[in-house]
DNA sequence: CGCTAGCTTGATCTCACTCAATAGCAGTGG
DNA sequence: CCACTGCTATTGAGTGAGATCAAGCTAGCG
């Protein structure tokens, strides 16, 4: 009972009954070192993973070699429960810090969706949930600047990690280094550097290595045109991501 | 019989039967003209649309009056097809060109997904098709530049059209102004006008009002790094979206 | 202690934006 | 028939945000 624990205080709407189901689907749980792939790019898999602790990303590789993150996981997030239905993904899935994951065999995915429609619904609503995530970030590059785009995403880290109580609404630990974090943003490491400097001045918020203090919630949510919306928290958690 | 005609000729596994059932939930068709909204973001719905004619977006607005495309569907794509499970969109929908769009009441989508597991399946997978196009299009605005971007787009929207018989694999409509492509690539429409002309004199593309005319396909998806495989296209297909 | 990874700061450059002017074309109405 | 309006596309000139290149700095760690 122990694996799941991560589900209880999160804003699905899943039941103690339905976490049991989940927790019976895991075979096993794996570690993962930092930077292991865990999912390359269109090879076929018959299992799926949800993040147990630690950071994970999705990524797709450039030709130069460059990489280019579409997405981000925190505990308690299935980090290819889409490869269940796709079977082969379209981009790569990464530990970025050491990680444990819980994985769940296909085939006990198919029972679970032969058998409980509710909860079928419940796990192909997270899967669209990390399309809306992807929207965003479509949206944020497109229309925001650099510094406005690291505060978006400061801010939605907040809000994910408020949601797992991994935030107090103010401070929270994001182990990504400032290379990484200009791999969310699509920015060089220099500018993120400016750019986090200029946040720091203009009293919004403090990073410093892997602590982030976001020292005027409201602002920086105003700053960055932050709508928690497209993370369909409950309300409470929404209320506390935009402000105090 | 004549409504999902469009899903004959695609790249979705989805067998005449299963059509049938389709055609049968359709409650109804609504003609949409050009510009008007169809789902407006953050308003509850009943229903999800699939486009039979036509081109819709998927849009965020933002808070200084622009919008920004987070995604495009042609005939035969689901709009909104996430809302039967979402309940509230995270964006708008709205018609870019008249359309006609085929009505699904979610009731009857409930009935399907409690009867037909593998149907429901095949409606998740487009679902997530979805999601694998808006992580192609976060790359292509992080990792591309101006001109790349604009090929890239115009090898999807060559690749998508082949799969619904609307491109003979060079030429295709794409009734799109060039402030609507710049929507879409994240480019002034003065930028766009720029990119097409050079397009035009590498002999790459030759874009002409609606009329998009593929002068090298080989060389337009080098030049834009374009790999279909987050189309997921049938192998016929997707060769012709690559090569002569 | 020296090595390496990550962060900081400065100088320069460049791609795409902004502003502005012009042209083409469709529709509309006198 | 032409004049007028509005939308779309084109082209030029100037500007700026963020990239690139380069040099130090800091801290953890063998």
């Amino acid at each position: 009972m122990l694996t799941l624990n991560v589900l209880r205080n999160n804003n699905l709407a899943i039941s103690s009954a339905e976490r049991d189901v989940l927790e019976k689907s895991i075979e096993r749980t794996r570690t993962l070192r930092s930077g292991q792939l865990a999912v390359r790019q269109g090879v076929e898999v018959e299992v799926s993973l949800l993040l147990v602790d630690g950071l994970m990303t999705r990524h797709i590789d450039t030709p130069d070699g460059q990489r280019h993150l579409v997405g981000l996981h925190v505990p308690g997030d299935f980090v290819d429960l889409h490869a269940y239905v796709l079977k082969k993904l379209d981009h790569d899935v990464a530990a970025l810090t050491e990680v444990r994951v819980a994985v769940f065999p296909h085939e006990t995915l198919e029972a679970i969706q032969a058998s409980n429609v509710r909860l079928t619904r419940r796990l192909w609503f997270v899967t669209l949930l990390d399309a809306a995530r992807e929207r965003q970030w479509i949206y944020r590059l497109a229309s925001l600047n650099a510094s406005q785009r690291v505060a978006h995403f400061l801010c939605e880290m907040n809000a994910r990690l408020l949601a797992i109580n991994a935030s107090d609404g103010h401070i929270y630990m994001l182990p990504m280094t400032q290379n990484e974090i200009g791999e969310v943003c699509s920015l060089t490491n220099v500018h993120v550097s400016r750019v986090l400097r200029q946040l720091r001045e203009s009293n919004l918020c403090n990073v410093r290595g892997s602590r982030v203090q976001i020292l005027d919630l409201g602002a920086l949510v105003s700053y960055a045109s932050f709508d928690p919306a497209y993370l369909f928290l409950n309300a409470e958690t929404a209320a506390r991501a935009v402000a105090t």
